[in-house]
RNA sequence: GGAGGGAUGGCAGAGCGGUAAUGCAGCGGAUUGCUAAUCCGUCACGGGAUCAAACUCGUGCGGGGGUUCGAGUCCCCCUCCCUCCGCCA
């Protein structure tokens, strides 16, 4: 949601960062529904003023038990005009509020401007791509270690869910366990286990709603299904007034992940690199307006921790003004290599939003000594995608015999195991 | 699933057709002074005015309709919360 104010106040600015969404300057249309909208308040407001004045008097000559017909006659008369200017000031501010809440956020001018990813840019490059003499790709190694069943899943739910089994099913666990681990200890983020279902108001504060829908799925009682942790983590700030010394906040947890993938049909069909379902740890911060673009490096340094923990290669580019999410004003993507593609694919997307999120949901701070209140500012990231990590272990861990190692950080975690083994046949 | 109760400012809490009490917290000020007390003001959002204020008008009692000169209050619809019973991990 924009800050109307704002706008006025800095209308260009506003047209430059719609731009670099690719989006026709908005300012103008705005405004000049914002001056209508005032322009019918104000006229409203005298016809309001003089019928509760002429309310006030009739209610003292009744109560004297005087005639008050000429007074009532008058307010009668009001109705039309009153009427008339209420419906066109409730029209404008409804047009006002389905422009402003469908809007993209304003990126942050060190966002390099570009229509999509190709003008994303890498800003740093970490690990090096291990040397392998045959490649393969994740589902190759999981279905040749015979516990990673596509067939299975596709008999009860179909297209883009997969069954885990064995100690394939423990890896991924073993990696959630060892990044919340990571985050709850070193990182200083607190462990929720949130909803996986929440209303539409959810939905709203964080911008799935209205204009994804479509990305998600829904229940015949009205739920949504998480399709991130970000939206009920973020939520937690809702709808309150917290105190300075609350913030930061930050959350972490490790949760399924349900995307309709609409728009994304023939895309990564093969493997479980796009699923319906995922699991994925996820971070939030709430932080005070002043500390979300230090917040944003710390988070993202939090989610490449993991990576370079595991061994794991990796690039963190940020991303265009065309490529960025609905919410976001700045987001870094960390991307893994795989060695099956030949390609560094996203594992982390961490964003600062802003008050954007935090102005949809009302979630507000208050500073003793001043007086008033602001928005506070709400951060989320992957930290990571657990689907797309075990992957990219499979990929990068893969042995000449078709084994695969386990990387030392997750050892604890499978039970002491350094390797999976191919199947005894 | 059945039966009830409720939603009012940051929080607590009155009001039941005639300008939204009061308390606590916060903010501004005054005063006395010793680990704070007392008093006054302010205390949501929006419009107008202004360099900015003072000022002024309006809206706001979960949301939307209706009745009325006038609605927190009466009527209708919806949402959410709570309690009890039933069922259940």
């Amino acid at each position: 949601m924009h800050d109307l104010k704002l706008i006025r106040e800095t209308p260009d600015a506003f047209d430059k960062g719609m731009a670099g969404r690719g989006l026709q300057p908005q300012a103008a249309t705005i405004l000049d529904l914002d001056v209508k909208r005032r322009d019918a308040q104000t006229r409203m407001q005298v016809m309001q003023s003089r019928r509760n004045e002429a309310s006030k008097e009739i209610g003292k000559i009744k109560g004297q038990g005087g005639d008050a017909t000429a007074l009532i006659e008058e307010v009668q008369s009001l109705k039309d005009g009153l009427a008339a200017a209420e419906a066109e000031e409730r029209e404008c501010a409804e047009t006002l509020q389905s422009i402003l809440e469908s809007l993209p956020n304003i990126p942050f001018d060190d966002v390099p401007v570009g229509a999509d990813e190709d003008a994303n840019v890498e800003i740093r490059r970490v690990g090096t791509p291990p040397e392998m003499k045959e490649a393969q790709q994740h589902f190759e190694i999981g279905e040749a270690l015979g516990q990673m069943d596509f067939e299975t899943a596709v008999t009860m739910s179909g297209a883009r869910f997969v069954l885990l089994k064995g100690q394939l099913a423990r890896l991924e666990r073993a990696l959630a366990c060892f990044m919340l681990d990571t985050h709850t200890g070193a990182n200083g983020y607190t462990e929720t286990v949130p909803p996986y279902l929440v209303r539409d108001n959810a939905m709203y504060g964080t911008g799935q709603l209205p204009k994804f829908t479509e990305d998600l799925f829904h229940t015949d009682e009205g739920f949504w299904l998480i399709p991130t942790a970000e939206v009920p983590m973020t939520n937690i700030a809702a709808d309150r007034i917290w105190e300075a010394d609350d913030l930061p906040m930050r959350f972490t947890a490790w949760t399924p992940c349900f995307r309709s993938e609409a728009g994304a049909a023939g895309r990564d069909t093969r493997g479980m690199i796009r699923m319906h379902q995922f699991s994925k740890v996820e971070m939030v911060s709430i932080t005070h307006p002043d500390k979300s673009v230090e917040e944003l490096e710390r988070m993202t340094d939090c989610a490449e921790g993991i990576l370079k923990s595991l061994g794991l290669a990796f690039r963190t580019v940020v991303l265009s003004t065309g490529d960025m999410g609905f919410g976001a004003r700045k987001t870094y993507d960390i991307e893994v290599w795989l060695p099956g593609q030949e390609a560094y694919r996203e594992i982390s997307s961490c964003s600062n939003c802003g008050d954007f999120q935090a102005r949809r949901m009302k979630a507000r701070f208050r500073t003793p000594g001043e007086k008033g209140t602001r928005f506070v500012h709400t951060l989320n990231g992957s930290g990571l995608a657990v689907g797309r990590t075990l992957i990219a272990v499979l990929e990068n861990y893969r042995q000449e015999d078709g084994s695969v190692a386990i990387p030392d950080v997750l050892q604890p975690y499978m039970g002491g195991a350094d390797r999976i083994e191919l199947p005894n046949r």
